[in-house]
DNA sequence: AGTTTGAGTGCACATTCGTACACTCATAGG
DNA sequence: CCTATGAGTGTACGAATGTGCACTCAAACT
């Protein structure tokens, strides 16, 4: 029974591969099949469909996300620039050692099937939540409603998965990715500033 | 000479519409031929390939961006919330009568053929460094450095292109479409507000 | 050790794909 | 009106696609 998670984890990598210079909905189960070194239908007795493997993808993926929100959490500390400058650097670091990952779901995000799409949006809108229970957590948003903490990390995830999309397009170490990195620190750090000056109760 | 040009506009409005559930990469020749009711070789005459109609819809569809613009433009007005509010309405309504062209325009940003994403990179590019000239000329920016200006119009492109995601993800007037509109004005408020704050010289 | 199970095989099929080639016939220009 | 051009046709091909079916044979279970 260890062969068949062997073979599954193969299929993973295949698809993971090949949706590189493609997406899933032009992923066709016989390339994964011939990447991986099985004939066609033997694809089936993993997953039922193309679909299906990129719902397990999706999970994979955010599984892999999630450790990288432990890590900056691990550091985190009062010190905002510090704060900052340790996300991003996390940030960069984990978008590396996962790029087919991350690649994967800036692709499926919008341009995969359906139920793919749906997974995808669920799980960053979760993240989203948990970051803004994380805001009302720092000092100086004391005032500030539900509602404006879910816009602001909203505003904020925006702007990182802007950076991871960025990162992703540059080589990894050259000048251009630290011109990224730069620019994400920077907006985070407008961000926090323009957060500790805004009065929810003064905006309408 | 000017059924050509019927035809042409056919195919560009057959890929346009069967992208809606697919993506440019997983479009075929044939599909399209047969939706426009043409048979597969006639397409040659027209484009040399998917990925050059691909370039043409981009084009078109940055047109339609750029009268958006110059809509925004007109309506600007030296009260902030005004400019806002009527930047956001006018944005939501652009998309809306353009829904196909900023659907594909989302889509293959990240997935669709290389010379097709780069297209598209490169225009919202021009578009952000547009936006920086325009923020310089408003009051309380005059002690921003040109790098912060680009850093803070990239962040307002991100949240608008996020925005424009969101209302193509729901119904028109719908109350999810006034609530990301609500969303869209409170963030760029949010982003104006921290900008007046800013100080260039401070952020290392 | 013998038996059962199910992962992977091999072949077969109808479809769909891109594209080559020779064609027809509508229409724009003389 | 007549002709030349080129938009669209029709047929044909090899390659690739998803999937059905009967199979083999390694590995887990009794």
């Amino acid at each position: 029974m260890e062969r068949k998670e062997r073979t599954r984890r193969a299929i993973l990598d295949a698809a993971l591969l090949l949706c590189e210079d493609s997406t899933l909905m032009a992923l066709s189960l016989r390339q994964v099949a011939k990447e991986v070194g099985i004939v066609p239908t033997a694809f089936y007795r993993h997953f039922e469909s193309i679909e299906q493997l990129g719902l397990a993808l999706v999970e994979e993926s955010f599984v892999s996300l999630r450790a990288m929100i432990r890590d900056v959490r691990r550091r985190s500390d009062p010190q905002f620039r510090d704060l900052i400058d340790g996300s991003v650097a996390v940030l960069v670091e984990h978008v590396r050692l996962q790029e087919r990952h991350f690649a994967f779901i800036a692709r499926e995000r919008f341009a995969g099937p359906p139920a793919v799409r749906d997974a995808i949006t669920r799980e960053i809108a979760l993240f989203e939540r948990e970051l803004a229970t994380d805001l009302a957590r720092i000092p100086g948003t004391d005032a500030w409603s539900a509602e404006d903490l879910r816009i602001l990390s909203n505003l904020i995830v925006n702007a990182m998965v802007a950076t991871v999309e960025n990162v992703l397009a540059v080589r990894p170490g050259s000048d251009a990715e630290r011109v990224i990195a730069h620019t994400a620190r920077t907006q985070l750090r407008m961000l926090i500033i323009g957060a500790l000056q805004w009065d929810s109760s003064r905006s309408r």
